[in-house]
RNA sequence: GCGCUUGUAGCUCAGCUGGAUAGAGCAUCGGCCUUCUAAGCCGAGGGUCGCAGGUUCGACUCCUGCCAAGCGUGCCA
């Protein structure tokens, strides 16, 4: 409907370039919006205040000139001039009512759309270090990640999700060494535990099972572990240099298959539990792509020979640097140590590169916001491999601050106090944690309350929505009690009896589910979903309470029954987009 | 210091990229269960849209300057 109105509009602005009225370079952009009071009709637009200025009169005027070359369609009763110059149609009811047959026709399709023709997106999301299981911070990079994603698919791109596993570097060394000494304590080789190293419950775990499976071969004597390493922090010392000393005795003692080894027990562990936790989350992926494989695979030295071809890196200092600070970055980046060794950006590099290649028109990354300051070096990057930086898009998700009631509760990996997505989970369940996460914009601070979320569950307007779900699904139910058989036909022939206020209003929103799934997507935008959904159900309930459906009337019942299925069909539409319930009976 | 993000009801947040009288939920107060699930519905109160200018028919929305909060500003990842 609203696309017809686009075009009947078009073809009055043509009317009136040929009438003169209008310059013939006039080419605005035809505005139609829903009429955001009943008052105003179905729908409006803003056009001829828009064209008053060019056409040197008043909107007014310029509106009335517009309805008369209007050409006339059945499916519009009315158009009224009001306020400033806005012109408002009025659709009639039988256009109106044939969205309940375009639901039941369309089903699980309804809503659904092809504007994204095809074209090749990867949204890379969560992309944690795997290090320790998924936080609650992770989890709404989660919750958020796939729904932007899974709302592009729904429109019709062609959608890669994938999960980028940093399973090389640094952070990595220091959870094998952190394992390994959790290790050496089961072994009964007492060694003072780094302040800089993994101390979460998790990491005992791992160590425990592997002293299990293996018995003794990793140990070593607690006194060649600590022989003349550098002293920690806790005794004055660099915690920096403490750590590092630890890696490489790790390493020398065990020697490279047994710590290559160690590293990949843990690293296996942990990304299993990651793997696992996001599946149970309701989260899927087409790639877990791997740091180590651009490392080893020579796409790193790639990457970097192809900037070093275009002339932006050098030496300084004994260490590589590329030149991003020439093209917008703040200053210069490190791509290569002083010791040898690349970067993190320089696999960024490399992995950008890869994405590049692998021929996507649109790239998305889901940072946490605390990332912000490296958007302009990846840019830098991909220009400076030749590539158009514009079809990057970085979405920055906020962090959610966790509180149990007014305490704050601390997030910290390292000291190993968080809230794991599991946990949470289990507190409030799948449904709620997703729905909660993706209520609001992305880039909104986020306050989660757990004892709001988990003491007052009744209060939780993801139950609203299902509610809303399970009680279309009891009164089918009662029907089948009473004894009748629902009636498709005899209900789609009195649609017209649908004349309540609540009935035009919920059949309103039902109309709406395309348009608001096309905007979520287009604006990765889910939190609009979770809106208009909300709003579904309350008409719905509004209507339940008004108005009973199940009545004596024949032809008055089975309208009235194929409202509140299209209704039912909607709303698990919607939730199931967002991999959230859709129960028959709560 | 500089950069990014945010500032809307007591609290948590929407506000459809500039439209008509700024809206929900929670909390508070008052109503509605012999009738399809009261996890629901109806009503009331509650606002200097951070502050000050500017742009125009029209600004919560765009521009500038302040104020406040969070984050960033590593040869960490």
């Amino acid at each position: 409907m609203k696309h017809k109105l686009e075009t009947l509009l078009q073809q009055s602005v043509e009317t009136l370039k040929s009438e003169g009225i209008l310059n013939q370079d006039d080419n605005p952009k035809i505005n139609i919006e829903r009429a955001r009071d009943t008052r105003h009709g179905d729908f409006t637009t803003n056009l001829a205040m828009i064209l008053a200025k060019q056409a040197k009169t008043n909107p007014r005027q310029l509106a009335e000139k517009i309805i008369s070359s209007f050409a006339t369609d059945s499916a519009i009763v009315k158009i009224e001039i009001a306020g400033p110059g806005f012109i408002n149609f009025f659709i009639n009811t039988d256009t109106h009512n044939e969205v309940i047959k375009q639901i039941h026709d369309a089903g699980k399709q309804y809503g659904l759309s092809n504007i994204g023709a095809g074209k090749k997106i990867q949204v890379e999301f969560v992309s944690a270090n795997p290090t320790g299981p998924l936080h609650v911070g992770h989890g709404r990079g989660a919750a958020y990640g796939s729904a932007v994603a899974d709302l592009l698919q729904a429109v019709g791109f062609d959608v890669s999700k994938e999960y980028y596993v940093n399973d090389a570097g640094r952070q990595m060394d220091i959870l094998a060494t952190s394992i390994w000494l959790r290790y050496l304590e089961e072994c009964g080789e007492v060694v003072a535990f780094p302040s800089n190293g993994y101390r979460g419950e998790y990491i005992r775990d791992i160590a425990f099972n592997i002293h299990k499976n293996t018995g003794n071969d990793y140990r070593r004597p607690a006194e060649l572990v600590v022989e003349d390493i550098p002293a920690d922090d806790s005794q004055g010392g660099d915690k920096e240099k403490h750590i590092d000393a630890l890696i490489d005795r790790a390493k020398t003692l065990l020697g490279p298959s047994l710590y290559s080894d160690l590293f990949q027990a843990g690293l296996t562990v942990i990304l299993d539990d990651i793997k696992q936790d996001l599946e149970e989350f309701g989260v899927s992926y087409h790639e877990w792509f791997s740091e180590r494989l651009l490392m080893n695979d020579g796409s790193v030295q790639e990457a970097l020979k192809r900037l070093d071809e275009a002339g932006y890196l050098y030496e300084k200092e004994g260490a590589t640097w590329f030149s991003s600070s020439r093209l917008g970055d703040e200053k210069d980046r490190v791509v290569i140590r002083e010791n040898g060794q690349s970067t993190y950006f320089a696999s960024d590099i490399a992995y950008h590169m890869n994405k590049l290649d692998r021929g996507f028109d649109q790239i998305i990354n889901v940072w946490g916001a605390d990332h912000h300051g490296y958007i302009p070096r990846v840019r830098a990057a991909m220009t400076a491999l030749g590539a158009d930086e514009s079809k990057l898009k970085v979405l920055l998700v906020q962090f959610a601050i966790l509180y149990r009631g007014t305490e704050r509760l601390p997030m910290s990996t390292r000291s190993g106090e968080f809230v794991t997505l599991r946990q949470l989970r289990s507190e409030v369940g799948k449904d709620a944690a997703r729905f909660f996460y993706v209520m609001r914009r992305s880039e909104q601070h986020m306050d989660f309350d757990l004892k709001l979320a988990t003491s007052k569950t009744n209060e939780n307007p993801v139950f609203y929505v299902q509610y809303a779900h399970a009680r279309v699904c009891s009164v089918l139910r009662q029907l089948d009690e009473k004894g009748w058989k629902k009636d498709l036909l005899l209900g789609m022939e009195h649609l017209y009896m649908l004349a309540e206020e609540h009935e035009s209003t919920l059949i309103t929103t039902l109309s709406k589910y395309p348009e608001t799934l096309e905007r979520a997507a287009l604006q990765h935008e889910p939190h609009v979903l979770i809106q208009y959904l909300r709003e579904l159900a309350n008409n719905f309930h509004t209507y339940y309470n008004a108005h009973q459906f199940l009545v004596d009337d024949v032809k008055l019942r089975n309208a009235r029954l194929n409202l509140i299925c299209a209704t039912k069909q909607v709303l698990a539409n919607g939730l199931s987009l967002l991999n959230i319930n859709t129960p028959e009976s709560m």
